[in-house]
DNA sequence: TTGTATGCGTTATCAG
DNA sequence: CTGATAACGCATACAA
């Protein structure tokens, strides 16, 4: 086993000073041509390279940048996180992911964890509970600190940093007022409760959807659950309720069992019933039909949430302007509509 | 913006030596009830946190522990990582994620980005680049500078280090088995080159199972497609091709795949053709009808292969002696057979 | 052209 | 009981 050569060592064993060979090593003016090449040669030779966490120490930055997300097994995540990878790594950072798996507890503590010296900044998206409790001053305190945070899909108004989100109510608005031109008369929405601002934001674009039309809005034609976790009685009791042709749901799951439930009963889908999720996921692709969506561009949205957290790591002075940029969300047309 | 505190501010507020502080925050008998109490209650108001990165370098020791996977966007390897994610943080261990994309380049890359003092020890499943080139040099160098590795799933026997991976050959076997048993005559496998490991130990299993039988192989019912890529084309002309009472899929997407296009056949599913596949995912329970597949415990195979690496990095000794574990599949009944 | 000293934040040893 | 000093590995301002 031959352990990591430091400065230390090759100064030892060419009998020069560690300055010296810090500098020689990069390329240093001050340096003879001699002594550049003596180090470098050994420097390759023994396959030197600078320790990461000196450098670190030394810079007051570690070139790492927290993730902190509720879920991974999750496809809109995984890709958003894919997304944060490819660009982090691009400009030479690393990810360190941290899984709340919706608990505001195990949240705080990964933030606190990670805050205490391991990230240059946070990207990530609020756990439910979170967003339940509406108790963000772990946010504030890493904020307070310096340490900027990027919120994405998931947010708040209460904290000031940057943001990044789809424009959910439009996806939803989008959706619905697509069922409507195609005729459909009893949409329903199968989505959660309020606290969660993505779902929040859903049910405002659906409602604005049929406002604009001559529908109007039926209560009893929107299901919201407690989460987004997966209430199969739930939504076969509501299925079974009422006389639908088109069901908008808020994640492609739901989507997907209800197209299911509705199969059974014998409708034909989608002229007897048609479906659209959200999530662009393999779900959808390989549904049977396949599942029409709001795509969230999860991998952009990755990669636009690590542009800005870098870009604020790296400016020297602190921003005052905070920004929100939001995505335009993407409808994809598959089988569970009309074409 | 209240700035992290030290150990040099708080000596610097109480004016003591730091020695004083650092002592008297780990409760150390040596210092006096009277400054303990001082120091401690300061620190607690300005919530004085030790910095990470100093600790590191003083220890030697990151609590980071580095995973790199081909792909993120992967049931399989997502569920990985949430195991290894949740028995590290218990652990005390942060986890820094790579993806290498199935680019043998990307992980040598990232391998050495994290090498250099990042992290204690590596998870990882190799890219099928890797897998294809036969290079493993950059593991071998890691591992020769006494880096812990843990390899999972797709792994190599040319490194000498801990394995974690499910006996794919066993779970063709169970899978091909249960088609024998129920009847079926012409079992098709749709799989991958022989380079990716799982696929070559699932191919065996398939063809143990089908020799033990009056059955035989026939080298035409085997499909092998260049990568996990879904190539609907080749897919589509081989269940064409053929006339097929089961097939076994090397993973969830082929499944489904082929399972909708021997649907548009007109074929009944599990009476006329039945299906099994790899990957217990989101896809297989939601397909409809849902799939049968052989359960890799993702999830687990993440907290063995963690316990397994914190455990070598915590121990002082070297380990001279590796191991292999071998978790066993499962067979997830679902609608795509009989029941 | 090379080397010395200092500091990043912490801990441990040893002296007072 | 307290504090000065060195060390982790590196970079750099300043001397020589």
């Amino acid at each position: 086993m031959k352990a990591k050569i430091t400065l230390k060592d090759i100064a030892r064993e060419l009998e020069v000073s560690i300055s010296t060979v810090s500098k020689a090593l990069k390329n240093s003016e001050e340096i003879s041509r001699d002594t550049k090449e003596k180090v470098q040669a050994f420097a390759k030779l023994y396959n030197y390279k600078p320790n990461n966490i000196a450098i670190s120490l030394k810079n007051k930055r570690t070139k790492n940048i927290g993730v902190v997300i509720p879920d991974i097994v999750h496809h809109f995540f995984t890709t958003v996180i894919r997304g944060i990878e490819k660009y982090a790594n691009a400009r030479g950072y690393n990810v360190i992911v941290c899984l709340s798996e919706e608990s505001f507890d195990k949240e705080v503590i990964n933030m606190e964890m990670l805050a205490n010296g391991s990230i240059d900044g946070f990207i990530m998206s609020l756990s439910s509970e979170t967003q339940q409790k509406g108790d963000f001053n772990h946010l504030k305190e890493v904020t307070e600190q310096g340490i900027p945070v990027v919120l994405f899909d998931r947010i708040t108004n209460e904290i000031d940093c940057d943001k990044v989100i789809i424009d959910d109510e439009l996806g939803a608005y989008m959706a619905t007022k697509k069922f409507i031109e195609q005729g459909k008369k009893n949409i329903a929405l199968i989505t959660t409760d309020d606290y969660l601002s993505v779902s929040k934001a859903r049910t405002m674009g659906y409602i604005r959807a049929l406002e604009e039309s001559d529908l109007g809005v039926d209560e009893s034609k929107v299901l919201k659950l407690p989460s987004m976790e997966m209430d199969e009685k739930s939504i076969k009791k509501f299925m079974d309720s009422q006389e639908l042709d088109a069901v908008l749901c808020v994640n492609e799951i739901f989507a997907v069992y209800s197209m299911r439930l509705a199969q059974q009963k014998g409708l034909k889908i989608p002229e007897d019933i048609s479906f659209i999720g959200f999530t662009d996921g393999l779900l959808s692709k390989y549904a049977n039909p396949s599942l029409t969506v709001v795509s969230q561009h999860g991998e952009r949205m990755g990669e636009v949430s690590a542009k800005m957290l870098i870009d604020q790591v790296e400016s020297e002075e602190e921003e005052e302007t905070y920004q929100t940029k939001i995505l335009e969300p993407t409808l994809v047309i598959r089988d569970s509509i009309f074409h």
